[in-house]
DNA sequence: CGCCATCTAAGACAACTAGTCTGAGTTTGT
DNA sequence: ACAAACTCAGACTAGTTGTCTTAGATGGCG
């Protein structure tokens, strides 16, 4: 179910960002590239926040070598998915209108993103052959 | 900023559904309609998510009776709104972009996302200040 | 008036999460 | 062999959330 679905907490994210900006890395580099002149403690905040992202599945971790590497396990547009389904199950009951609609009304689209758009309305050739809005709303 | 948004939790949010379904109501009715055959126990739980909502400012509250009745503050659509906003904002640096082409790589859509799409996209042009009365569109 | 049901109010409490910090043991390179 | 760097396990604090207890205020009714 969409709802097994384990969040992170902030600072869990930012060691994502960092992952996910380079492929791999260990703890100490990780570690550097956030906190900058941090010391041990903070080295060990990374290494504990590792730790939780392996076991939430977010990371995996490679131990072939004496300093592990860890790698993103979900990239951002799978983390993205998940959080946006989850706010519209939440709120909506899974349709998408009501985010559309006050997409619509909240501001000004810019030039890609209504180019995204206009991908995503041309897209319907397929139909909805899904059951329609299998959820309640 | 955007960030002094503050989130609710999903019992916190049940209370929400429940103030959203009827506009006002006391902490009796909203205890019953969400714990039916609750106790006093489950009285003081809604009591306690409905102060905890009020500090937020996600309800209002009027005194004017001896009991209390309490309604939302802010919509489903506000609530939407912040929450997509957030997690935009964290994921995608503020751009839509990623959003946009998530949902379109995720599914189909149904005949009402559509055309909430499509009025959208048609929607280009226009200042931040909504020009249409209607909210639906 | 006096009683009682219902309500508000305030705080204690356990469970859980997240970030921090410590200490001990292991591996590597010189 | 030694020192530096790394892993690992666990303790500790703080904040949040749901639960529960207790005390005091209000209103209706015999």
């Amino acid at each position: 179910m969409a709802s097994d679905f384990k969040d992170i907490s902030d600072g869990e994210l930012a060691v994502m960002q960092a992952l996910w900006d380079r492929k791999a890395a260990s703890i100490r580099q990780l570690a550097d590239a956030l906190h900058p002149g941090g010391d041990h403690a903070h080295y060990t905040t990374v290494q504990k926040q590792l730790e939780r992202l392996e076991a939430k599945g977010f990371v995996t971790r490679d131990r072939g070598q004496h300093v592990h590497t860890f790698a993103a396990a979900v990239g951002r547009d799978e983390l993205l998915g998940r959080r946006i389904r989850s706010t519209v199950d939440k709120l909506c009951g899974g349709s998408l209108v009501p985010l559309l609609s006050h997409l619509a009304r909240a501001r000004e689209l810019t030039e890609p993103e209504r180019k995204a758009l206009r991908e995503l309305v041309e897209k319907r050739g397929k139909a909805a052959g899904a059951k329609p809005g299998g959820r309640k709303a």
